[in-house]
DNA sequence: AATTGACTTGACCGGTCGGTCAGGTATCCT
DNA sequence: AGGATACCTGACCGACCGGTCAAGTCAATT
């Protein structure tokens, strides 16, 4: 087989992109068959329900986003405080050009999910969990680092890379509902100001 | 007339609280009737569809939001920077409470509409943006008068305000996902790190 | 050449969705 | 008293939802 079965694949790039520009819930399998150009039966032969294609949408995603878009903005050889001023530009373009496309802020798949599944279903929330735990691990490592290299203060390593997450979420929430890329290039700077002491 | 109609307030309360427990798309309007003890004709007596009883749950939430919680928070005879420290006690406590009685951190309702509904209605849109706009308005002002006694240097009061908003609805939505009350009063404090400067 | 099994087709299913409607009751105004 | 209006009842609607299935097709294996 030449292709290694790209119907799959075809499914799974338009369920995550339909995902993305709407909603879990809003996206029916047909109109997804339909896009995909593949037949109702197809699609649940390589997927027994639509949750499972959500899962495996997130899984597929997450490995992109995990192996490109943040590790490129996370590059080892970066100074690590220039690293989040990476991953923010990073942010700004990618929905910059949806908007520019599309017409339309598309906000962070993950976060976009979460909110809308994480009171649903147990184990996308916990797939959910692990994407954002591997995104905080990358802040925390940039962090440990600048404070081995005196870049800044001792502190909380471990809370100010969630609080970092959070901040790179609630910006993205914040454009998306605005509908303005701009919102993250303005705000996101910011997101080295943040600090959590060290509890003793 | 004695209750001035009651019966929209039942089906505006219970809405509210399925809302915000579950999502929008996910409650349909015979859940919300049963649940009210409403007929489903008396329903659309009330509300001429669905989208038009969210966007009248929108109204009557932020309206308790803006005169209840926030106003209680951001008390102005507060110090100003306490009062940040205030809105993340409100937003904790909340959400514990949540988790105490549903088991389920339900997040902002604001920020779960938004990201839900935010690409599929520009009106509703509208409607969540005003709601943001007035709470980081509040935020700015607590900031202003932070700037003006000395408390702080100054600062973009506007965009800080904003990212501010951003942080608060992150680590609500990162303690959403993690279904950890926990989460904001850990990252919470950290909101008053958050610095943007003034552009010149 | 026969068999197997992955993949495809498209009609079909029960259930639920938001929304409608004809009819009824209670209350207020004239 | 009579009528208008506000509110309520519950059966009903077509559309669409996620999901099923019997009947294929086709390429690789034996």
């Amino acid at each position: 087989m030449l292709a290694e079965s790209n119907t799959r694949d075809r499914i799974l790039g338009t369920a995550r992109e339909l995902f993305h520009a709407r909603s879990y819930t809003d996206v029916g399998v047909k109109e997804i068959c339909e896009i995909a150009a593949v037949q109702k039966g197809s699609f649940y032969h390589f997927f027994p329900s639509k949750r499972d294609l959500a899962l495996a949408v997130i899984e597929d995603m997450a490995n992109e986003w995990s192996d490109g878009f943040v590790a490129e903005a996370f590059d080892p050889s970066l100074p690590p405080m220039e690293r989040l001023d990476f991953i923010i530009d990073a942010a700004y373009y990618w929905q910059k050009a949806a908007k520019d496309i599309e017409g339309r802020v598309k906000g962070c798949l993950f976060g976009n999910l979460a909110l809308e599944l994480s009171t649903r279903d147990e184990i996308l929330r916990a797939k959910l969990i692990a994407v954002f735990n591997r995104t905080k691990d990358q802040f925390r490592v940039a962090l440990e680092q600048a404070v081995e290299t005196g870049a800044i203060a001792a502190l909380d390593t471990e809370a100010t890379a969630s609080a970092m997450l959070a901040y790179f979420e609630g910006i993205i929430l914040l454009a998306k509902t605005r509908n303005d890329p701009d919102v993250i290039q303005r705000l996101g700077p910011a997101i080295k100001t943040l600090r959590i002491e060290m509890m003793n």
